[in-house]
DNA sequence: CTTGACTCTATACTATGGTACCGGGTCTAT
DNA sequence: ATAGACCCGGTACCATAGTATAGAGTCAAG
């Protein structure tokens, strides 16, 4: 697969694929003998999940992390295993921080539904008064 | 008040607070003969209104339009719940992905404390639903 | 064997949300 | 009236995550 095939399959700008290989981030793909980019099919799936990871609040150092977390034979799979460990500590964080977030959102949604019809909006007054614990 | 005044209080960089003011963020205060900027204490509250948007999600452009509705109450607060629900069905989407991919991690340490390769990266699996945006 | 689409590297530029620094002016207490 | 703290606008800079462009080379169909 060419550079251009990876991109439009992904829905990615073709930069942005060169950026990612850049960054460590995709496998290091074959050249043809005109120095031209030779992906396998596994990139396109790859790019999802970066894209994906991304939109869950992940930095793309964090991503590199996440996509060096494999299990060879041979391997120092403690190390393997701490990191996924970390990772997970990782994960839990940003769950309990999505959580307040909903909470917080929540909270001044019923807010509103509550309001006397004249009143000024609570969400708005809400905001001034600091977030519990977020 | 000067704006090192406000800075310190709002707990904020005093180029932080002229960063807001360009961006619209703020009312373009009263100057001192000198030039300074003479801010009255809304500005505080303010600027920790801001930093409170900023933490559920809000980008700086979406809190200038939160504070613009905020002029024109009434109707104004069925946009802003408008706005928070969109805000809250994104949360949730990406509490499940992250369900997803803390589970793919714990296999990944289980494999780990099993000794057993993973034939495929269960961590790229972990996140196919694309999250709708918002 | 040429043409046009595609790709190459390198560099520069964009947006977001700030932060830092500069040479100067202001404010205030002594 | 002068030191020292503070503020001014302007510009440059930081990180992150790309996107654009230039000038050259490659690939494949006709």
């Amino acid at each position: 697969m060419t550079i251009g095939e990876v991109a439009a399959r992904a829905k990615v700008n073709i930069q942005t694929v060169r950026y990612y290989e850049r960054r460590g981030l995709l496998v290091t793909p074959r050249r043809s003998a005109g120095g031209y980019r030779q992906f396998s099919d596994d990139v396109v799936p790859r790019i999802r999940f970066i894209k994906r990871a991304q939109e869950l609040g992940f930095t793309l150092e964090e991503i590199a992390e996440l996509l060096a977390l494999r299990v060879r034979h041979g391997e120092a799979c403690d190390d393997v295993r701490r990191r996924a460990l970390a990772k997970i500590t990782l994960v839990e964080q940003k769950s309990r921080e999505l959580e307040n977030l909903k909470r917080a959102l929540e909270g001044l949604v019923q807010a509103c539904e509550r309001r006397a019809p004249t009143a000024e909006c609570p969400i708005l007054e809400a905001l001034e008064e600091p977030l519990s614990d977020a």
